[in-house]
DNA sequence: ACGTGTGAACATGTTCACAGCA
DNA sequence: TGCTGTGAACATGTTCACACGT
């Protein structure tokens, strides 16, 4: 019906992607606790999702489980890797060395999934140049000539609002295909470049939407 | 149809909800260039939204618009400051001094919009009694006394993974209605209790999925 | 007997297209 | 005339329910 092993004839719809990382997160960790076999109730329970749905979710990707059994933890967890290419080693430049893009640099929870930051660029003349750790800070100027010798595909971009939109058209005319970006935004679509956004503020906005509400 | 006056008698989808920051983002810096008048057209490019979805949106909420003018920037932005509660100050408790908690401790961003962190906590004895800034971290011990005498509904966790469970149970019981959620998580979902999660792995491994693919 | 994998039923979300008002 | 507001059409996403393999 779809497969994974021949070239993808399914379109996989982006909230199961999304969701993979979510269940491959709990899989880890029973697989640190040495649970050999998961049912999708389980795992449905673990990850607050519906067993249909974990069932359905995993079947644009193939038959991973054994029925009247459930999926094996260590499969299902190599499996998933392979699927989202967390398997590879993924090279990335951070955009913006403010106060948050400092915070990033030093954030240990990238490298040990993959995601190695090998260049940081800036505007301001009094971080060019400055050493983080490995790497020294270089001019935003010379991103697009450092990024065509480079195979970075991901950018993490922490810069202000205000020259955000500057930032993702030179990314993407970089060559830049995925960028994680931090700023509220405003990501007029470029085709072949996916863009996904962290914004704390917006998140406490819709919140507080709900809390409003019920008083 | 719906409406925002009374007592609200439609549920508005949570879709909608987590567009309307976004919307109100882009009309602030309408209203700073001084903008009047704005069609669901023009929104729309500059939210890369559909225009009929905002109508759609804004539809929900009540009738902001003039026929065949367009919405008052100034009116939209108004009430979706109310829609959003965003017109109003709320205070927030931070759960997790480690790396992370303590540069949202300093980030910029929240107090401006009305989020203002006035408590924190953290269960590392090297950290409990000292001073950042304003705030003195307690002990986490003492959270859910502390919550009882005090008017928080919003935490922020920036714990690691494997206390999350644990301290968004406390927070629950000490009546805590809205989490932003740093940790890769397993939100065993609380009803009367709004969790959104932040988790840039998790969205860097969405995106490597796409990347994986085209090569 | 048990739990997967999946078409079909259902629910939610988006876009269309046009009536109605300034 | 121009653009909103909205029911209806359409598209996407979720859940049901059961056939099938072990």
């Amino acid at each position: 019906m779809n497969d994974s092993i021949d070239g993808n004839s399914i379109i996989v719809p982006e909230v199961v992607v999304q969701r993979l990382p979510h269940y491959l997160n709990i899989l880890s960790i029973l697989q640190v606790e040495k649970t050999k076999i998961v049912s999708s109730e389980q795992l449905g329970y673990l990850a607050q999702i519906t067993p249909a749905q974990i069932r359905k979710d995993l079947s644009y990707f193939g038959k991973f489980g054994k029925q009247g059994k459930g999926y094996s933890v260590n499969i299902l967890v190599k499996r998933l890797r392979e699927i989202l290419g967390v398997n590879l080693q993924w090279e990335v430049c951070l955009i913006g060395v403010g106060r948050l893009g400092r915070a990033l640099l030093s954030y240990p929870g990238f490298a040990p999934e993959g995601f190695n930051i090998i260049a940081a660029f800036d505007s301001d003349l009094k971080q060019i140049g400055q050493q983080i750790g490995k790497i020294k800070i270089k001019n935003i100027v010379e991103i697009e000539e450092f990024l065509q010798s480079s195979s970075i595909q991901i950018a993490i971009v922490a810069v202000p609002a205000s020259v955000t939109k500057d930032i993702l058209n030179q990314l993407y005319h970089s060559g830049i295909k995925a960028v994680l970006n931090y700023a509220p935004f405003t990501p007029l679509d470029h085709k072949d470049m996916i863009i996904r956004n962290i914004d704390p503020v917006a998140s406490l906005q819709s919140l507080t939407y709900h809390l409003k509400e019920n008083n």
